[in-house]
DNA sequence: ATAACGAATTTTGAATACAAAATACAAGCC
DNA sequence: GGCTTGTATTTTGTATTCAAAATTCGTTAT
């Protein structure tokens, strides 16, 4: 570490930013589930803060999309309805896009190497039928790209829609052939990394997401059909 | 006006949404300039609130990027570096471009129509040397084009982004030959649009919006050179 | 029994109060 | 004179208070 490094100023935070980094996760992580009331008063008491920054960072995650506030009547988790999601996905789908054409210019062949062993392990993770790893591994490489980028508002603005549609966690049942298909096209987003080719892989990544989109509309008809 | 319509309910505003409103526009209309200190007390004796409203605003405006909060040092409006310009100008033409691909899908003749005649005035405007009313015809354009989505991930993303570079503006001085490039693409934005080729559009849009960071780089340029 | 009304309670929005931190400023020192 | 050091003032972050709105719940009337 050199002295830039140790002089840095001090990373201190105030409080609204450290909850909304705490509710966020309670979110994401599904302690607060879509629909939901948050209870404001009782999540005061639990992190040990009075009201004024707890709503300081309800109005910010409000403002990410991640939180709806009804004047007078309190905040509740956002539900994406299959509407939002339509809208949602093919944003990201471009995103995504993006990231991979940048990406291809600006990855480092140590990133590379990381995002081959990663597929790797997911690959091994899908052979084996283990849902929860897989994801873990999926997600690290889409972030893997999502980094290589260098690009701060990319990163942000990907990551702020990802965040939206995690609290509803849906893709957490595909049908095998879904599953197949989504680890064959992560074949060729390696390949196409590899091959530091932009076009196809910002192709590829886009399909991807339209496709992952078609899994969402499958289990929510299903889901709305009555399990 | 439908029943339904009549009968929804009547739109309550909280003191801070409204505040959200109002800094927003103090910001993009430049009467809050960037890097400026943000004087929190002021602001409130002249709306008139107090500062718990206020400071929910700034953390919202904080989060959405216009805004860039210090803690214990308060709040001043983000100044925008060359190179988060380069970061932001890429996703708003993948945006930009996404939208013109959706637009030419959904769009009605009626808007196509209006797109029209926003464009002819735009080059009279630009015949006659008119900036400001050349830019609102301008903007207006790319807002039909959002509006035509119907996508509101969309719009609300590529708003936040536009806002968040409106607050500088640079775009106010073009080079003649710029200026003529610019209309020339948006001759061929109109005609993609007509023809309904979502590819063609995408690739204008993209492109158009490429060569708006050139124009800002080099006002950059020449503005840190020292004028 | 059920629906409608109204008082009591809780929750929410906003103002105020207070403590901690930063800034401004003045006195002393080289 | 310029630089440090300590103190006064202001600003910021958070807690508390207060008023308005919503919700709950018991009562009454049908």
């Amino acid at each position: 570490m050199n002295l830039a490094e140790q002089t840095r100023p001090i990373a201190r935070r105030t409080l609204h930013d450290e909850l909304v980094e705490r509710l966020r996760a309670l979110v994401t992580q599904g302690a607060l589930k879509p629909g939901e009331k948050i209870p404001e008063r009782e999540l005061c008491e639990r992190f040990g803060v009075s009201r004024t920054p707890m709503r300081e960072a309800l109005k910010v995650l409000a403002a990410d999309g991640l939180v709806t506030l009804t004047p007078n009547r309190g905040a509740t988790v956002t539900q994406l309805t299959i509407e939002d999601l339509e809208d949602v996905f093919p944003v990201m789908g471009a995103l995504e896009a993006l990231a991979g054409e940048i990406a291809c210019r600006n990855i480092t062949s140590r990133e590379i190497d990381r995002v081959r062993d990663l597929h790797e392990r997911m690959v091994r993770h899908w052979q084996a039928g283990e849902l929860q790893p897989y994801f873990r591994c999926n997600q690290q490489i889409h972030e893997a790209i999502l980094n290589a980028t260098r690009n701060a508002t990319l990163q942000a603005t990907y990551r702020s829609l990802s965040t939206r549609i995690m609290s509803a966690r849906y893709i957490a049942n595909m049908t095998p052939e879904r599953w197949k298909k989504a680890v064959a096209e992560h074949v060729d987003i390696l390949a196409a990394l590899e091959a530091r080719d932009e076009g196809r892989l910002a192709a590829i990544l886009r399909d991807h997401l339209a496709n992952k989109l078609e899994t969402v509309r499958e289990w929510l008809t299903r889901e709305r059909a009555g399990k």
